[in-house]
DNA sequence: CTTACCATGTAAGGCGTTACATGATTCA
DNA sequence: TGAATCATGTAACGCCTTACATGGTAAG
């Protein structure tokens, strides 16, 4: 009944459309999914293992050249897998914002402390925005050559239009306390 | 240097105004702040009698009934621990949306499946809106009783904000898949 | 020649959940 | 009298991060 793990499904998600080593599923977790999905080597390596003992991956060694890679790719078994947990219903969305914990207890220590706050909050949305707005107009631009970049895209969308709402809120939000 | 700790914190804050039981502390945990901030008893418990040994909170039972009601008060020291924390900058504000993931994924099952997604997240926010806007209306109406509340608020202005941006996104995200 | 990036993995430990266990009180 | 809510806590376990440990390759 524990909280299901997610990270063997969003490997399989990975894998399902391109073989890849451990490495670049991290790349892949640090730039596609960083704003809704993370995870770290320490995550991703034995997870990886678990996958191919559950027969839902197989690993091959790289012939290419010396370096020790590691490329897995899904089995069969592995797609139904991933296929019957895309069909179940979402069990939990969850934010943990920081900010808005400081911002919650705010008056123990004043609005200008806060505003700062609230600014580094904006600036950090604010240097996050150019790299959603690439990759927006990157994936419109082939959009017909891969159906994935459809999904791929709607999910940007939903980054692009929460931050933006984010940065009005910031705005609004440090003049109501001035 | 392990990840921080922050729910010591948080039942800081709650007790900087008011004193508490661990029951109460939870109550607030999944209403206030359940929109940015979640904790079960399991933690609340544990980290409560940690505060008491640390000497941030002192524990006392209650003495209007035979209720087995232990109460919960900051210390000085509390307060201080409180304030050191609040002027840190933020560390980290975390989002982990598995409807995100799921429609990351969405091009393995197909636009029904992943409309279906969509459609099941914007009830769950639509649900969520009108207690949002009675709290709203709720703090407007006694800003000036509480200076807290002038925070509060901000925090469910920010709920408000962000769940009209993702109802935008749902109804657009569904038009552009069908 | 050294910095950055490619590449894999383990160990320790923190954090938090779920399930369990218990019992009082209030209200219909 | 039964359901809902008040009230506290522990035990087992799962998940994940950080830090550690190691080494190859490419580019300037």
């Amino acid at each position: 009944m524990a909280t299901e793990k997610k990270l063997d499904c969003v490997i399989l998600g990975l894998l399902s459309h391109e073989e890849l080593t451990g490495y670049e599923i991290k790349k892949r977790m640090d730039t596609a999914l960083k704003y809704f999905w993370g995870a770290s080597y320490g995550s991703i390596y034995p997870t990886l293992s678990d996958l191919v003992s559950r027969g839902l991956a197989t690993k091959k060694e790289s012939t290419e050249n010396k370096r020790n890679k590691q490329i897995y790719t899904i089995t069969d078994k592995g797609h139904k897998y991933l296929k019957q947990w895309l069909a179940l219903p979402v069990e939990k969305d969850e934010l943990r914002y920081e900010t808005l914990l400081k911002l919650f207890f705010g008056n123990d220590v004043g609005p200008l402390q806060t505003i700062e706050h609230i600014t580094a909050f904006q600036d950090k949305i604010e240097k996050e925005i150019p790299y959603l707005l690439e990759a927006e107009k990157a994936l419109k631009n082939c959009l017909n050559d891969d159906a994935t970049h459809k999904y791929y895209l709607l999910t940007v969308e939903f980054g692009i239009k929460t931050y933006h709402a984010y940065l009005e809120w910031c705005k609004e939000a440090k003049e109501f306390l001035l």
